[in-house]
RNA sequence: GGGCGUGUAGAUCAGUUGGAAGAUCGCUUCGUUCGCAACGAAGAGGCCGCGAGUUCAAAUCUCGCCACGUCCA
């Protein structure tokens, strides 16, 4: 690309030089400069020298003032402010938390589908990029949770759409940080540094004061396209239709350069910092160190800290060597001990804030922790906080943590999970938590048994696993270890970065296995199928003419051949988690079965049993019952989901949802089991819902308008695909963007049950509903299941419940009591000196053929020769189950001397053609032939001579 | 969504190559004690998560289901 021409900074008295570190070309009026201000020969020149005047305020106070004077003096220059939108990017599918301000805007808006809500606007949008998250604290400067100030044009020269571009933009830019915020022109550098990303690609600048990057400014007019004609990184661009200004100024860097803190983190959480330091006793930790500076470290440290590249997969100790040799030239002599005994609690301090912060922005946006997809990344975030918390014994509890920063950090702020909600949250987590680690200690143990006490390391394969299986981090591992004994155990350098990339590999394994299913070959070009459902959702027969037939590639539908596209339809294609519609497609010549509907692109693809030709006019008819069914389960689904929302809580939101003509299915978040009474409510509500609400209210918004008018909770049913959407409103009982075939009337439905709930990860529950013909086909299952069961019993069903458990006590009780009985049949049967048992050299010999079954077997031989005083030997024989030969000796005496039991087995099982084995003093078997038991008994008897 | 792992007495968990279901704590009763704690003795308490399969024989092996844990995207 080639090199950009800033007139506006010319104007100002800037050239453009090459950076002596890194080669890049940059921008600056400072005559005297050399790099590009973003290298590592670059220190902080903020540190206790606030770059930008005026602001004395700190932490919350200090961000209001700040967002607010960005967002004004853009409203001044004619941007249209927008609200922030939330940190979990429901509006997506392609990532789970809002990472910029411009994900807002992505895909529709940036691809030109939809239109931005203002252009050119301005926002300051909350963002969360878990990726750096275990340089925070440590770096001074990382953050998990930030925002992201922004101003955004969207121009289309095509279409006459043309706000402004580069020049004009720098000009604001630099206007911003000279003007508003009163920035020396010296201290600022504009670096040339193209960007390209996720298919897009443009010129940008990156915006540097005093070594901070306080801004990036991007113009993003080129898309990927293999005949493009730039070349960025070895992939090819064109120009596109849309050319975007997406600019991104970090609001928590501004308030830093005003601050001039050593840490970002003292510039935004002062109170929580202070707190901390308190609960943590960090008091202790500098007077431990009188003979160094204390105060003069830290703030050496800060400093250079802004040259130090903390972030993952980077060498910890390499770096500590080079931190306490710069310190060293800076005139402060520390060595390893006294640089971690300072900085270790202190990053641990740093992290807690920013951890919360991220974290009550997720929470606060409704979401739920979980084992699985986004609400694992709560988790992560709330155990990261607990562990730093155990490590400094700060003594309070997650929720206590949250309390008081919210109290500082977000007071006032709307939320959609409740304050008491959150904190409840929480708990749950702390619990979990402590049980996780209570289980930690045995697990190590065990995981170590075979590791030599004086070894130094852990085999590779043992930490990876208790890792992946039980959660436990590698140093978790090595601590406890420890503390068990042993001494020598260190965790190698680099561990971590190993641990990550196996990880990283074994997941893109996993997801190369995947592939999707496509239904039939590319179609020819086609107009799309018009959509007939929506306009008339009883439309239950139509005429249409064929536009194609295709075979199909896969047979998922069993008896279907064929794919037909008509010109219009009434026929639903499976969507939403609704299933596809079935029915009949007829000619004059052919009467084919619909067996299934699925939609292709902007076509609706009609699964057939058989070809039809192409222009032929075709009668369709749809199966009324079935479409009938599945629209009561469809609304049924939202009405179930309104109710769960208000008796549940405001986090309750669809991870998922199947309606097909047995039942529906509908996945709701939640932090907690559902207890059959929260079910009985819920459905007592959904079924007031059918009576109360007379008529559904259907519409149809573009996207902009959409999220305006009702926000994210719209999407339930996943990312929106088009610029406009279709919205159902169930009184104000549930409104969501849904494009299924629905009731105009909700009293159609008749009744709905919630059959059951059950468990699809942690965080999420799975309600199964039935509605309409489908709940009263449940109700008559369950009655014949009951009359089955009540008739078997003889009872009536209103005893049922109170007859089995009778009946299962009595045959518990009963159990035990046959077994007492057996045992003392066998005692009688042994004692009474009857034909079953002799002497022989002192030991008793007993061969008797029983009628009993393995277990009762045992049970007597146990009875026979577990008495050490009467040394033993018994054959016990059954013609159950093709026959059963059992022998025991007496353990520990004469007996077990002189015979062995497998070897007395072995000898007299052939004759009831079978096998086995055991001990020496237990042995089992059988056989196939119970008619030849009294003679393998008699060969028994002969030679144990009795 | 994918991977890995775990379900055994009220609780925490053992259970070897498939071959007689265990330990510790808790519980009940008795003894010792003015009483409690402690100690001693005895005892109760198990569809070994559910359902199939393999086998003469399954807590143990295989498959499905249910419940739970954990890691990754």
């Amino acid at each position: 690309m080639d090199g950009l021409k800033f007139q506006t900074l010319i104007d100002r008295g800037y050239d453009r030089r090459t950076c002596e570190v890194s080669g890049l070309p940059y921008w600056t009026c400072d005559p005297d400069r050399t790099t590009s201000g973003d290298t590592d020969q670059d220190p902080y020149t903020f540190i206790g020298n606030p770059i930008i005047p005026g602001f004395d305020e700190r932490g919350h106070a200090l961000k209001e003032r700040m967002r607010e004077a960005f967002l004004s003096a853009f409203e001044a220059s004619d941007h249209a402010r927008v609200e922030p939108y939330p940190v979990l990017a429901r509006w997506r599918d392609d990532i789970h938390l809002t990472i910029a301000s411009i994900a807002d805007f992505q895909p529709h808006v940036t691809s030109g589908l939809a239109d931005p809500p203002a252009n050119p606007l301005t926002i300051s949008q909350p963002c969360i990029r878990l990726t750096d998250v275990d340089a925070v604290g440590r770096s001074g400067r990382h953050l998990t949770t930030f925002e992201m100030m922004a101003h955004h044009v969207f121009n289309r020269p095509d279409d006459g759409v043309m706000h402004y571009w580069i020049e004009t933009c720098v000009d604001l830019c630099h206007r911003l940080l000279t003007e508003t915020f009163g920035i020396h022109p010296n201290e600022v550098t504009y670096v040339e540094n193209p960007w390209s990303g996720g298919g897009n690609a443009g010129a940008a600048v990156e915006v540097i004061v005093g070594g901070l990057e306080l801004a990036t400014l991007v113009f993003m007019d080129l898309e990927e396209h293999p005949e493009g004609d730039v070349e960025i990184k070895g992939l090819r661009y064109r120009t596109m239709p849309l050319q975007i200004i997406d600019t991104g100024y970090g609001l928590e860097r501004f308030c830093w350069a005003a601050a001039g803190t050593p840490t970002i983190y003292e510039a935004i959480y002062p109170e929580s910092v202070a707190w901390l330091k308190e609960l943590a006793n960090f008091d202790a930790v500098t007077s431990a160190h009188k003979g160094i500076d204390v105060e003069r470290l830290l703030g050496e440290l800060s400093r250079l800290n802004g040259i130090m590249n903390i972030e993952a997969g980077v060498d910890a100790e390499a770096l500590q060597a080079t931190l306490i040799q710069r310190l060293g030239e800076a005139g402060v002599d520390v060595d390893v001990t006294v640089l971690t005994a300072v900085t270790e609690p202190l990053a641990r301090i740093y992290a807690i804030p920013d951890h919360l912060h991220a974290l009550a922005h997720m929470l606060g946006d409704g979401l739920v922790p979980s084992n699985a997809k986004d609400g694992y990344l709560a988790r992560m975030l709330a155990r990261r906080v607990l562990r730093l918390s155990s490590e400094l014994e700060l003594g309070v509890s997650l929720a206590d943590l949250m309390a008081h920063h919210l109290d500082h950090h977000l007071p006032n702020r709307k939320m959609k999970q409740t304050r008491e909600g959150m904190l409840h949250i929480l708990d749950l987590e702390e619990a979990r938590f402590n049980e996780m680690m209570r289980k930690s200690d045995r697990l190590v143990r065990k995981a170590l048994e075979s590791t030599p006490k004086d070894a130094s390391a852990v085999h590779d394969d043992l930490l990876f696993e208790l890792a992946d299986v039980h959660g436990l981090q590698p140093d978790v591992v090595v601590g406890v270890g420890k503390e068990a004994g042993w001494n020598d155990l260190v965790l190698r350098a680099g561990f971590a970065a190993e641990m990550a990339e196996r990880h990283a590999r074994l997941a893109k394994e996993a997801a190369s296995s995947t592939k999707d299913a496509t239904t039939v070959d590319a179609l020819p070009d086609l107009p799309e199928t018009a959509l007939l459902y929506y306009d008339d959702v009883h439309m239950t027969e139509m005429e249409a003419s064929v536009l194609a037939c295709r075979p199909l590639v896969n047979d998922d539908v069993e008896g279907a051949t064929h794919a037909v596209v008509l010109d219009k339809t009434c026929f639903y294609p499976e969507g939403g988690g609704q299933e596809g519609d079935h029915g009949r497609l007829s000619t004059e010549a052919n009467d084919r079965r619909v067996l299934d509907t699925k939609k292709q692109g902007d076509h609706v693809l009609h699964l057939v049993d058989g070809p039809m030709e192409v222009g032929d006019l075709v009668q369709g008819s749809l199966d009324v019952a079935r479409r009938k069914q599945l629209m009561d389960h469809h609304t049924a689904v939202h009405i179930v989901g309104g109710a769960a929302r208000r008796i549940l809580g405001p986090h309750i939101f669809q991870a998922g949802a199947n309606k097909s003509v047995d039942s529906a299915r509908l996945d709701i978040t939640h932090h907690t089991r559902l207890l059959r009474e929260d079910l009985d409510a819920m459905e007592r509500l959904a079924n007031d819902v059918l009576t109360q609400v007379q008529r559904t209210e259907k519409t149809e918004l573009n996207r902009k308008d959409a999220d305006r008018k009702y926000g994210f909770d719209l999407y339930q049913g996943g990312a929106p695909k088009g610029a406009s959407v279709r919205i159902l409103r169930i009184g104000d009982h549930d409104i969501q963007a849904c494009g299924g075939t629905h009731h105009d009337e909700p009293g159609k439905i008749g009744s709905i049950r919630i059959v059951r709930s059950s468990a699809v990860q942690d965080g999420v529950e799975r309600l199964t509903v039935v509605a309409g013909q489908a709940a009263l086909r449940y109700a008559r299952q369950q009655d014949a299941l009951l009359r089955a069961a009540s008739e078997a019993l003889s009872v009536t069903p209103e005893d049922l419940p109170r007859a089995a458990e009778r009946f299962f006590t009595e045959w518990k009780d009963q159990q035990k009591r046959i077994k007492r009985m057996e045992q003392e049949i066998a005692k009688l049967r042994t004692s009474g000196g009857d034909g079953g048992s002799a002497m022989v050299d002192g030991v008793r010999v007993i061969v008797q053929e029983v009628d009993a079954d393995l277990k009762q077997l045992t049970n007597m031989l146990g009875v026979m020769t577990r008495d050490p005083e009467q040394p033993t030997v018994a054959v016990l024989g059954s013609r159950e189950g093709g026959g059963k030969l059992l022998v025991a000796v007496t353990e520990g005496t004469v007996a077990a001397d002189r015979y062995d039991a497998v070897t007395v087995l072995r000898a007299i099982a052939p004759h009831i053609k079978g096998g086995g084995g055991g001990r020496p003093t237990f042995a089992q078997g059988g056989g196939s032939n119970p008619d030849g038991l009294p003679a393998a008994l008699d060969e028994a008897r002969s030679m144990l001579g009795a």
